[in-house]
DNA sequence: CCCGGTGATTGCACCCGGTGACATCACCAT
DNA sequence: ATGGTGATGTCACCGGGTGCAATCACCGGG
């Protein structure tokens, strides 16, 4: 089984060359890796399975994913490239909590709520494999990391930046699971709002 | 090689009987785990190798460690209890993160205050491995869960305490970080305190 | 004193993730 | 046509991790 053993659109009607190979490896990786976890398990799939289902061979897989867990994580440069940014673009007076959740509210429009659907399996997907929650918890940390230089370069001293961005991280990864989740309806930022302010009145009588 | 290569206290003295087998494989493991470690890096020392040193067979190994990252993790179920323990005897008028950092003080107390020279080996260990500051994060992540489950026993609404334990956790690992590198000499509690105090003024104007 | 159970250790055979080196070969620019 | 490019494939290999069965000093009971 040379070819792609994935469904896709049919070619039909174009009259393009036939490429060399079957377009977007990538995608069919995707595709196929995501079916094969829901289905049997994260554990209960081999790499070679997976090229199999997407018509490559092991080798090929390796040359698109650095391992097997970043199949279920894509992107994650673009996400944190757009919410640095968008940290950084907010007002001076904005203190780090609220810029940092500004600019997940901005990745939640631009990346996040046009694919609920997809993010709420790879959400029961990551549930169900402890490999795959380390590699999460790994990619919050990167995130963190990006968030806390962001709040530095906005004038935030160094110590106080880091726990404001895994403060903010952490709100951001629980508003992701009530979107992703049946619960509710709202849009992300708007959870995102939502939970920074819950764990704002919460700590309030602290000061 | 069958018995042990590490230098242990002589036993000449005792006239217990020699036991079955060289005593505390679990110690020789890991002190010959953090030597290669250290002496050649993460990546190039393998779990043969550490076996070898520690005058055992490669499986026994993985009888004492889930895996070879375990080894650079011990104990942490001992600290979880105790910092839950102490956040949920905190007073009752205590803020979440207040409580938390409690916690995390009498875990500075107990279990690392007399241990600067190991956590800093270990610290350096596990700062030159990806793969083991990623579980490093994990165990993080662990930790985060049962302080939030302690700070809910307290009273404090699910989200809320959430993001507070990820909030705290970030301080108790700063602090490490700091109280384990070079720059101070100040007793590790000292300084979760002061990185709380930090990270609450630089919020504060969030209000 | 013998005897069977216990439990830490061992040995072996496997599986699978991941890598390095090199071959392939349609496509493309010159 | 021709030589380079780059996605793909083949092969051999390493090392982490597991399942299973065997070993054998020790221990408690008869």
């Amino acid at each position: 089984m040379p070819l792609s053993a994935i469904t896709l659109p049919d070619r039909a009607g174009y009259d393009r060359p036939m490429a060399r190979w079957e377009p977007d490896a990538y995608g069919r990786i995707r595709l196929a890796a995501l079916k094969l976890f829901e289905e049997q398990g994260y554990d209960n799939t081999t790499v070679a399975q997976i090229a199999e289902q997407a018509g490559l061979n092991r080798r090929t897989f390796f040359h698109h994913f650095a391992d097997k867990r970043e199949v279920v994580f894509p992107d994650m440069h673009r996400m944190d490239e757009l919410i640095g940014t968008e940290i950084r673009a907010q007002p001076e007076s904005t203190g780090p909590l609220h810029a940092a959740a500004a600019g997940f509210a901005a990745a939640a429009e631009e990346i996040f709520e046009h694919q609920r659907a997809a993010a709420a399996q790879r959400s029961r997907i990551v549930a169900a494999s402890p490999e795959l929650r380390e590699r999460e918890v790994a990619k919050g940390s990167a995130l963190a990391d990006t968030v806390a230089a962001a709040l530095r370069d906005r004038g935030v001293a160094e110590r106080a930046a880091a726990v404001s961005a895994w403060s903010a991280v952490a709100v951001f990864q629980l508003a992701i699971a009530r979107w992703a989740g049946a619960d509710t309806r709202h849009p992300l930022a708007r959870l995102i709002r939502e939970t920074l302010d819950e764990f704002l009145d919460a700590t309030a009588p602290d000061r």
